[in-house]
DNA sequence: TCTGGGGTCCTTTCACCC
DNA sequence: TCTGGGGTGAAAGGACCC
């Protein structure tokens, strides 16, 4: 294993000649773009996040990582930890920008790049070694561009396997370089702890701990078998694999959305039935808008209510036919609320979601026997267009107009 | 300490068909 | 007619990821 923390200057000697793939992570991505807009806040703590009183971290700096903040903590617990931290609300179209910048850089040293967040990627970069050189160079190459161009850094794991080269690069964060040989994959995976491995949260942490195991080590003594009574056989033959370094996804640039849709915290609990209708309209209408513009059209519509004590709760229907209209996925959500009866239960979030996604240009609008052609797809079509021109919200449904959104 | 919003995947349960 | 079992697909819930 070979660490290289400057920039263009790979670690010596170590061999990189099994290891095809990188794993490219920003470092304290969201936290990090705000620096570059806010120089003088260098070298202080600055928290990215949502500033109301039911906000999370979404990122924050080295800084303020020292105090013991970190990424999904409450808000209010943030500041109690770190008083003295900068807090800044997220700029998701900045974000979108950059990250499209780095993803850029990505392709332009293999078509063969899959990215699993605005911040990170898996490459593969075995047809780029003749151009390019080897592995490890590639990474310093990444690093050192991504740098100059973009005014960030990043962390790179070189790997055999994704899986692998995911760890190496948390292992050598922040702007550093980590190579993890095929024979060394064992000895560097079997120390770590079970947490360390994709797929384990908290839940099956402690789930295993009652079992004795620990380290990824100790799982990989367990016979599967045992790991699959446990755990149910999926995630059990799936965890032993990953403990024996075993991982034979390919790096595949991109796979069709499987829903999409969106969901809102009302800033205080709700329990009045027309404030959540007005809600499930705004997010069905919002929700068939991504639809269309991504060019789908969704199968299932599904309902998801949080009650005031965090208890969770979904709901779906499939319709008749995929639709992208806004009016119609609302008549579903609300139709779906409306059954489950609640009362006047305190809500605390509410969400719609479309599933099962066909691409919408395959799908020819079949108009069913005595089916009023409503012209609300054409409406919406309308209201996008208006969107685009003049921004979002420029348009909106009458029952959305005078309602001040709920914050 | 009190938990966002975007997702994916897995497990369990149930209905339905053969 | 009743019962059982396998397969399949949908629904619901939950764990997990960034």
């Amino acid at each position: 294993m070979t660490r290289g923390n400057a920039v263009g200057r790979p670690g010596r000697g170590h061999d990189d000649a099994t290891c095809p793939i990188l794993h490219v992570d920003m470092d304290a991505f969201y936290a990090s773009v705000e620096l570059r807009l806010r120089p003088e806040l260098r070298g202080r703590p600055v928290i990215v996040g949502g500033s109301g009183s039911r906000g999370v971290v979404l990122s924050a700096t080295y800084e303020a990582r020292a105090h013991g903040v970190r990424s999904a903590m409450p808000m209010l617990r943030a500041r109690r930890l770190c008083p003295a931290a900068e807090v800044i609300p997220p700029d998701f179209n900045t974000y979108v920008q950059v990250s499209r910048g780095v993803m850029e850089i990505f392709r332009s040293m293999t078509p063969l790049v899959e990215p699993l967040s605005l911040d990170e990627a898996f490459l593969d970069v075995r047809g780029a070694r003749r151009l390019l050189g080897r592995p490890a160079q590639i990474g310093e190459l990444i690093r050192a561009r991504v740098q100059d161009e973009q005014s960030i850094t990043c962390s790179v794991g070189v790997a055999p396997s994704k899986f692998v080269a995911k760890l190496a690069s948390s292992r050598c964060k922040p702007d550093g370089l980590l190579v993890v040989p095929r024979d060394e994959v064992i000895g560097f995976l079997h120390p770590l702890p079970v947490s360390a491995l994709w797929g384990v949260g908290e839940r099956t942490e402690e789930h295993l701990a009652r079992l004795g195991l620990r380290t990824v080590g100790d799982l990989a003594g367990v016979p599967v078998a045992t790991l699959q009574r446990a755990l149910g056989p999926a995630v059990g033959a799936h965890l032993s694999d990953l403990a024996w370094g075993r991982d034979p996804r390919r790096v595949t640039p991109s796979e069709p959305d499987k829903s999409i849709g969106s969901e809102e915290t009302f800033p205080h609990d709700v329990d009045d039935p027309e404030h959540i209708h007005r809600e499930l309209l705004r997010l069905s209408e919002r929700t068939a808008a991504r639809l269309r513009e991504q060019g789908y059209v969704g199968r299932t519509v599904s309902v998801k209510v949080r009650f005031a004590d965090f208890t969770t709760l979904t709901r779906a229907r499939t319709l008749r036919e995929p639709t992208d209209v806004g009016q119609a996925v609302y008549s579903a959500a609300r139709a779906l609320f409306d059954g489950l009866n609640l009362q006047r239960a305190r809500l605390r979030l509410v969400g719609v979601r479309m599933e099962g996604l066909i691409p919408g240009s395959r799908q020819p609008h079949q108009l069913m026997l005595g089916e009023r052609d409503s012209g609300w797809r054409e409406a919406e079509q309308a209201v996008d267009r208006a969107s685009r021109r003049f921004g979002p919200g420029a348009v909106r449904p009458a029952t959305l107009v005078r309602v001040p959104r709920p914050d």
